[in-house]
DNA sequence: CTGAAAGCGCTTACAG
DNA sequence: CTGAAAGCGCTTACAG
């Protein structure tokens, strides 16, 4: 950990501007050529001058972003689990979280000068398919940002992100090895994020290793909320041909989809097997208790602060990209199908 | 909103002293005496003074503060949809968000000192029975605090809180009318809490009220967990003379119980009728979705910190004391008692 | 324990 | 668009 307190006047020398100029640029004052702003902000960057603070009294604080519009709530849900993890693994280094909105930033300032007045020292970035590219922006600048659950191919991008492919794979094996050979993909609709493609193809994957067609008509767009759910349900039950075990990809739809079904009466799993996602341990608050493909939301919110604080600490230290498998989790929710299904397609089964 | 920026000079005219002893009053250096350092930061927080501020970047910054041991993590559960509305009621007025725990207050710094140094302008407080005294120190000090979920008869501590006992008279009327003549309460067990004494008391309101002896035996202390709750159920199950409705003063152990008594064959509401309590809507997160007396704890953390926004914009404002009633919502685990329990009471039902 | 005064870091009106 | 220099707010070694 660099100790020695960082002035403006040793950004100025080591830029060949005057103190006046890097003041300037630090408080996105007019005036500045372009030149003169790119070299400052960068020599912040890579010292880690953190503006005038007060020896004893400094405490580094970290930022959990939000590069996304009102789409995604902070602390709800999902964003709740994270962040609790990114809280924890920073209250045990003495560092202060504070939640922000990318929505705050100006216009006319650049990502540093944004975070330089919010007095964040580092940030731990939440992302959306339509704003990624901002996490190759900040990082472009020099500024410590590590993405949480999202990955990028520019391997100067810090990340911390899961693999859904690995417990989805699992998920498709067990449905199958059941004797499932009609399986839907209740699939969030919420563009092609990183996660989304990645479970849409270990469900194709699945399908295939395990010898089974794909079948468009069994992959149905689903709202992310419980009441989206229970809808691929209802509309399951009109299908010519339903499916016999359907795999959601988020947890409300899950809940709506189980409540759903048994209020029409099918019976879970005989009648119905259902695969759910988890971000916690939402799966044993409900009954039945719900197999699922498994997140560790506080987990990825952990390593995420814990790899930034790495590199705060020690900043000629690389970018991390860590990657956290997903578990599959056999419960009551999913189970072989009705001998019926299994008949009908000519099949003995397992 | 006072709009110009306070500087030492004025807090130390105002004072009497010099800037000098206003810094070292700040900064908590030794050598002060007590009659300065008390002078000093009275005009601190009368007159909000918030430190070397550069006009345009200063952005309020509100801290969630835990005063509690760790037995109430920050961000998960409760605190999460408290935070939640904290966050989002904050975010609405430009003002920032961080969350600290009182652990890090240095034994010899005073809480103003404390937050000072963490550059939180006023606190939203989150304290324990075993804390609730450091409401009234902060308070005292003149720090701009709004606590949540927890009451005081000191006019001066502003707080935010519910009325358990409106949701908790109205679930008590209402198994009573649907005739059920021995009703449990499964309470948790950390300590007397403002919303222990509550629910405990329009527990024992309600039987009153109802023509319903009070029976020692059928009040359960539960752990709030899960397993608490499931073990209520075993409990139950063990008595001669077992209760036909329990309510649950916590989400967790309702969730237990439920998926316990299902769990052993029980019908529920038929032989065992459960009243919950929620904080959002877990409630109808499970099947069947439960009966509950619901807060809504996001709401309580949007008042608390709109509440406290307010008395920063002025600091004349007096703190607001306010309660938010909490409602009864009838579901789908309670009904009528099996006929039976009421013949073996000699009992014609409502 | 306290203040007058020097010093430090940042900002800004002024000059070019 | 930039720097030299004055200025501002806070801190701290020094003196009492």
């Amino acid at each position: 950990m660099t100790t020695t307190t960082l002035t403006i006047r040793q950004i100025a020398d080591q830029t060949g501007v005057s103190t006046a100029t890097v003041s300037r640029v630090l408080n996105n004052r007019p005036g500045i050529s372009d030149k003169a702003r790119d070299a400052v902000l960068r020599a912040v960057n890579e010292a880690g001058y953190r503006g005038r603070t007060n020896a004893s009294a400094s405490v580094l604080q970290i930022g959990l972003v939000y590069a996304v519009s009102s789409e995604t709530a902070p602390l709800r849900g999902y964003e709740a689990d994270l962040a609790a993890g990114v809280y924890s693994s920073l209250a045990d280094q003495q560092a202060q979280m504070a939640i922000l909105h990318l929505a705050d930033k100006r216009p006319d300032e650049t990502f540093t000068q944004f975070f330089h007045r919010k007095h964040v020292d580092g940030v731990v970035l939440r992302v959306s398919s339509a704003s990624r590219a901002i996490a190759g922006q900040i990082t472009e600048e020099g500024f410590p940002c590590v993405v949480a659950s999202d990955r990028f191919d520019n391997g100067s991008i810090g990340y911390v992100d899961y693999d859904s492919r690995v417990g989805m794979a699992r998920a498709m094996d067990y449905l199958a090895e059941l004797g499932h050979r009609r399986v839907s993909l209740a699939i969030h609709v919420h563009g092609e994020d990183t996660d989304h493609r990645d479970r849409m193809q270990a469900y194709k994957e699945g399908l295939s290793r395990n010898g089974l067609d794909f079948d468009p008509a069994l992959v149905i767009p689903t709202i992310s909320s419980r009441e989206g759910g229970a809808s691929v349900i209802d509309q399951c039950m009109t299908m010519a041909n339903p499916p016999t075990a359907i795999v959601f990809t988020n947890p409300p739809p899950t809940i709506g989809a189980i409540k759903r079904a048994l209020q029409r009466g099918l019976k879970v799993p005989d009648d119905l097997s259902i695969v759910g996602y988890d971000n916690a341990d939402l799966r044993h608050s409900v009954f039945p208790a719900f197999s699922a493909v498994c997140q560790d939301a506080e987990r990825i919110g952990r390593l995420a602060a814990s790899s930034l604080m790495d590199r705060l600490q020690d900043r000629s230290v690389a970018p991390v990209q860590t990657v956290v498998p997903t578990l599959f989790e056999a419960n009551e929710t999913t189970g072989a199908p009705r001998k019926s299904f299994k008949a009908a397609d000519g099949l003995s089964g397992m």
